[in-house]
DNA sequence: GAAGCAA
DNA sequence: TTGCTTCAACGCATG
DNA sequence: CATGCG
């Protein structure tokens, strides 16, 4: 028979012990429910109709609990003499694994059966030796690329209905109801699940019952909690109370108000320039991981650009424009913003350079200051004005805007020219090297960052790490040894910058200054 | 955080 | 339904 | 050529 012909296709019969079958003629209904350990476990919920059974994969198995719903993958037609199998499938065949025949009876439906199958709508009851009383299976909404269809197996009100509390049924009763046996039997070998752990379902059920209308709908994510969302500066923020920074208590709606309080000062180092993401969703002590390209349900406030590549062809980059794109971002789980040296408006040419000032191991923070200085003292023998930021990690970043002029590659030649000077003439204090080894007690002057892929921590974005400090530009004649590399953090930055009245590095804009080229070396304010 | 994919 | 996976990139140094 | 590093 036809129906069959899925099922013959998937298996030689030659290798495997399971049945071939024939459509059966007869027309009483039998079920089976086979626990499948194969590629991953799953219990196989069969139903007889029209000679043959309809199947389905049940990843967690059925439920006696009313109203849970159960994923049950609709697979092929299966004979009906398979549901008497028990035994392994060998290893490369299909389906290669254990069988156990975990209940077996008879199952009449509700109406019409293939009405209701036709319709997605099966309601039936079921006489089995563990399974018993009435189901639902109900076929759900097709998804776009769906290869098979999906159901939910789903327990009807009724007396053989057990609560939450109750011991699930697939523990409770694990054994074949043909021989007996547990699934290591039948395969020989140790199970391959890993032993899980006694969850909970070890209740005391005697005092502080919930009260009996008071049935949550098993599970159902529309539990009236915590789903709430906020708006910050017309951005929709999902869990705003979530804790970002465990030791700060710092939240996800406090970041996102923290960025709006300071959006003036943010925006002029952070708009049209390509965006390197650190995002952290789940707090700053969790997994966190690099973003650099557009995602599915990216927020309309974070801008995509297809702009030219190193070579042939094209890339994409993210960009914000104004706070909004800076709460989207915070929104998205991003603790740090990383960027480009170069806006927008012109990709190919540098506007900022950096020297990033890392301390190898044993170096303390007043010769990291004087590293800096140092490279500012040799930046001003070329005529170029630079600023300083704290990185909000170890170390300093030292910045020369420069009039986009020079190509990446020459801006990346002048500043390892420059770092390997430095490094030549004090090579006790500093390395331009990467290697652990050659860092320790010195000062690693990364001049690696000033390529067209590489990025640094925006000014004033928040770091992934405890404290929740801020990147910050500081005046030059503030760093002394009171300052902290990571000493500004979202909690004391805003009182910094009360006091301040202007950015520290607010000069920035109007410093009209190109790559000494050889020779000539010029420095004149803008207009 | 949000999607896609697999079970 | 649920759970798992994915989410970048490149120049440079070294063995 | 594969890794480690930022
Ligand atoms: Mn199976
Ligand atoms: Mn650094």
């Amino acid at each position: 028979m036809a129906k069959l012909a899925p099922y013959r296709a998937k298996r030689d019969f030659t290798k495997t012990s399971e049945p071939a079958g024939k459509a059966a003629r007869r027309t009483g209904f039998s079920f089976a429910v086979q626990k499948h350990e194969a590629s991953r476990l799953h219990y196989d919920f069969r139903l007889e109709l029209d000679g043959v059974l309809k199947s389905w994969a049940v990843a967690k198995g059925p439920s006696l609990v009313k109203g849970e719903k159960r994923l049950a993958v609709h697979v092929e037609d299966h004979p009906v003499d398979y549901g008497d199998f028990e035994g392994t499938i060998p290893e490369g065949q299909y389906g290669g694994g254990t069988v156990l025949l975990w209940d077996r009876g008879t199952w009449e439906p509700e109406g019409d059966p293939h009405e209701g199958y036709d319709k997605g709508r099966l309601t039936f009851r079921l006489d089995g030796e563990k399974l018993r009383g009435t189901w639902h299976l109900v076929r759900m909404a097709k998804r776009p690329r769906e290869r098979q269809e999906s159901w939910l197996l789903i327990k009807a009100e009724d007396a053989f209905a057990r609560s939450e509390d109750d011991t699930d049924i697939l523990e409770e009763a694990p054994l074949s109801v043909k021989t007996g046996r547990a699934i290591e039997e039948i395969s020989g070998k140790p199970s391959k699940a890993a032993p899980k752990k006694r969850a909970a379902a070890k209740k005391s059920a005697t005092k502080a019952d919930p009260p009996k209308g008071a049935t949550r709908r098993a599970s159902s994510s529309a539990t009236a909690k915590g789903d709430h969302r906020v708006d910050v500066a017309g951005v929709s923020i999902s869990h705003p109370d979530r804790v970002l920074w465990e030791e700060q208590g710092l939240t996800k709606q406090e970041l996102a108000e923290f960025y709006v309080g300071i959006a003036d000062w943010i925006l002029p180092h952070l708009v049209d320039r390509p965006l390197t993401l650190i995002r952290c969703p789940s707090g700053s002590a969790k997994k966190c991981f690099v973003q650099r390209h557009s995602w599915a349900g990216l927020s309309d406030f974070i801008h995509r650009s297809m702009v030219s590549d190193d070579k042939d062809g094209k890339q994409e980059v993210l960009t914000v424009r104004d706070i909004q794109g800076v709460v989207a971002l915070v929104q998205s789980g991003v603790l740090e913003m990383h960027i480009w040296g170069a806006t927008l408006q012109d990709l190919e040419r540098p506007d900022r350079l950096i020297f990033d000032l890392d301390p190898g191991e044993g170096v303390d923070w007043p010769q990291v200051i004087e590293a800096a200085t140092a490279v500012r003292e040799r930046l001003k023998g070329m005529g170029l004005v630079s600023f300083v930021k704290t990185t909000g990690g170890k170390g300093l970043h030292v910045v020369v805007p420069l009039t986009p002029r020079a190509a990446w590659k020459d801006a990346l030649a002048f500043t390892r020219g420059f770092a390997e000077a430095m490094a030549a003439d004090e090579p006790d204090r500093y390395t331009t090297t990467s290697v652990k080894q050659e860092r320790e007690g010195r000062i690693f002057i990364d001049y690696l960052r000033n390529n067209r892929e590489a990025s640094a921590v925006a000014p004033y974005s928040t770091r992934s790490r405890p404290g929740a400090p801020v990147a910050t530009p500081v005046s030059w004649d503030e760093l002394t040894p009171d300052l902290r590399p990571n000493g500004f953090t979202v909690e004391n930055l805003p009182e910094r910058l009360r006091r301040l009245k202007k950015d520290p590095w607010s000069d920035l804009p109007s410093i009209d200054q190109t790559l000494p080229e050889a020779k000539s070396t010029r420095r004149k304010a803008k207009r």
